[in-house]
DNA sequence: GTCTATATCCGGATAGAC
DNA sequence: GTCTATCCGGATATAGAC
């Protein structure tokens, strides 16, 4: 018996998938493992190439960068997201409370990896942050998920915009918080997300009304000031 | 002339202040200097003894631990807020947005040094969090600063208690921004304090309103049960 | 070559002399 | 109050076994 390299699953090519593809696949889940157990930062390419059995060259024939290894991570991520939400029923509180929950358990796993890059996901100028240029396109799409529950609400287009965008922003606040949370199956963060949605969710119609637009209309324009979102 | 081996200023005596005060507020502010240069992380017990001049055991005389340094600079900048808010004037509105700029103004030169502390400032876990046990003294202290307003404000007791711990958390996220704004002066984060404030700040009546009541009794419940805070 | 045991270093923290 | 000497745990480096 030849000795084995690896315990690892090999990777193996899915129906229809092309030959690429399977390699890519392989990469980024090679690269999740590793940022997961030893930290984004200490993960270096070559230790990543040498996990998918690959050269560092031909690795960076599929990703430019550690970073955009980041952003395939980000964006597949929240295909599964809409993957989840596409086959979700129930009325629209149920639908926002669905993806809040659903979000911290897509994400739960790459907990730790994520520990190690707060800092950089909270600094608008930082290529991995959930704020900067670079991931503007998925960030967009994750809060353009949000928004048909609102409309289902009965909220007028400014308001959906708006509401949307701050939704999106406690979703964040929540996987800051999943970030730390060592409780089984982060029931704690599950917890406090209940919480904040039973607050939160009963004023959404409040945005319909005469009081509430002008709230949409300091907060788009404060918004449209920001830049960011 | 004989060599001198630093160029800082030397640790001088104020007023009446006994010599172990000074030396404390040495050791202070030179950690202070080093934390903020090298990061937090970087900098030990030993160059901070040596650049206050002292052994390394004596810097423990004064401070159990490198932390204990952290918790001092907490409490001088909340000891600091208190004096400036001391001496604000105008009606609640106002003292609330002169709060929320002087924390930023008051903060900014550590701006650096927080920054290598992010991840554990958002750790519940990590003694040195925001919401940890060890800090809750200088917490609950923060919190009860923005207490008065509210109740000028007209704001019955219980509202009161749960508006000043979310606009304590609002103040926190402009902390976050702080961190990785690099505009002069701050501008930026300043101007995104503003435009949340001109959005809250005519919330704050509706919970003295029968509508405000349940949102208040449901925030309280859910504070109570997260236990922090 | 690869693995693992051992040596070394570093930094937080403490003990005890003065 | 301040010092020197030391302990201890973790990370890193190195050497020698296989």
């Amino acid at each position: 018996m030849p000795t084995r390299r690896s315990t690892k699953p090999k990777p193996r090519r899915r129906d229809g998938e092309r030959k690429s593809d399977a390699t890519r696949r392989n990469l980024t889940t090679r690269a999740l493992e590793l940022f997961q157990k030893k930290g984004v930062e200490a993960t270096t390419m070559r230790d990543i190439a040498k996990a998918a059995k690959l050269s560092l060259g031909a690795a960076y024939y599929y990703f430019p960068s550690k970073e955009a290894l980041m952003f395939a991570y980000y964006a597949d991520n929240q295909t599964e997201m809409e993957r989840i939400v596409a086959a979700t029923t129930g009325d629209w509180r149920e639908q926002l409370a669905a993806q809040f929950h659903a979000k911290v358990e897509t994400v739960r796993p790459q907990r730790r990896m994520l520990a190690t890059i707060v800092q950089r996901l909270v600094d608008p100028g930082d290529p991995l942050s959930t704020f900067s240029a670079e991931t503007r396109a998925v960030r967009e799409r994750a809060i353009g998920m949000l928004e048909p529950p609102l409309r289902a609400a009965g909220l007028p287009d400014d308001a959906v915009a708006l509401g949307a965008r701050a939704l999106w922003l406690l979703q964040l606040a929540s996987l800051l918080l999943l970030i730390n949370d060592a409780s089984p199956d982060a029931a704690r963060t599950h917890g406090l997300i209940d919480d904040a949605l039973a607050i939160a969710l009963p004023l959404v119609p409040l945005l319909a009304t005469p009081l509430g637009h002008g709230l949409v209309e300091r907060a788009g324009a404060a918004l449209a000031r920001a830049g960011v979102l």
